[in-house]
DNA sequence: TTGACATGCAACCATTTGGTTGCATATTAT
DNA sequence: ATAATATGCAACCAAATGGTTGCATGTCAA
């Protein structure tokens, strides 16, 4: 789960998970044509993510195609939210507290 | 928005977002005696927590009160489920779950 | 078969990051 | 008033990170 939120953090990997929403199954050159990255670089990013479960990859002949996964996303949606749910109004209403008074 | 995620990389500080969910309004010396982390570390993983805009504190005289905001939370999980939540049909159903327990 | 294409791996480098030490400021308690 | 407490800030340092270069492997096409 750390991978998860490691591979988040950087914005050029989450923008190869924008792009490999927007098409899928896209291969190493593809996206180098669409990131301002090098394919050395790209491929680095893309190794992280699949590390961390957010990219599945296969190969066709010479070809590697990348897909994106979103469930470990999901895994952190519905931990947090679980987790934050239950005092969600408490939170919230302190919030508005405080910037009222700042 | 890219605060929220290098904020959300950290374990020590995802750590703090847990103790602070534990126990809200915690100043730094009692999040001192349960973290592994000096009081200038924890400082500075709470102020980054606090720009990111995941913990909001207030002082009273000489004491500083942490608490915890899950809103940016609630958007990002929002935003990658809205992403994928075309795709993924068991997804809406999570987070509907999640959101309508809330 | 030979050359071009697609990817992988390892070494190296600059920047960022996490942590510590030391000092400064402000508040509470004696 | 003085000492102890709670926090903030800046400098410094080791480790991790992101990116590059160079070379190696495997696949397709002429």
């Amino acid at each position: 789960m750390d991978l998860v939120f490691k591979a988040l953090a950087d914005p050029g990997r989450r923008s190869v998970l924008d792009h490999l929403y927007a098409e899928d199954g896209q291969t190493l050159q593809q996206l180098c044509a669409l990131e301002p990255y090098s394919r050395q670089a790209l491929s680095k990013h893309l190794s992280q993510l699949q590390k961390a479960g957010l990219v599945v990859s296969h190969f066709v002949g010479r070809e590697k195609f990348h897909y994106l996964n979103p469930v470990p996303i999901q895994g952190i949606a519905s931990r947090w939210l679980q987790k934050f749910n239950d005092r969600q109004l408490i939170a919230i209403a302190a919030l508005k507290q405080s910037l009222e008074d700042a």
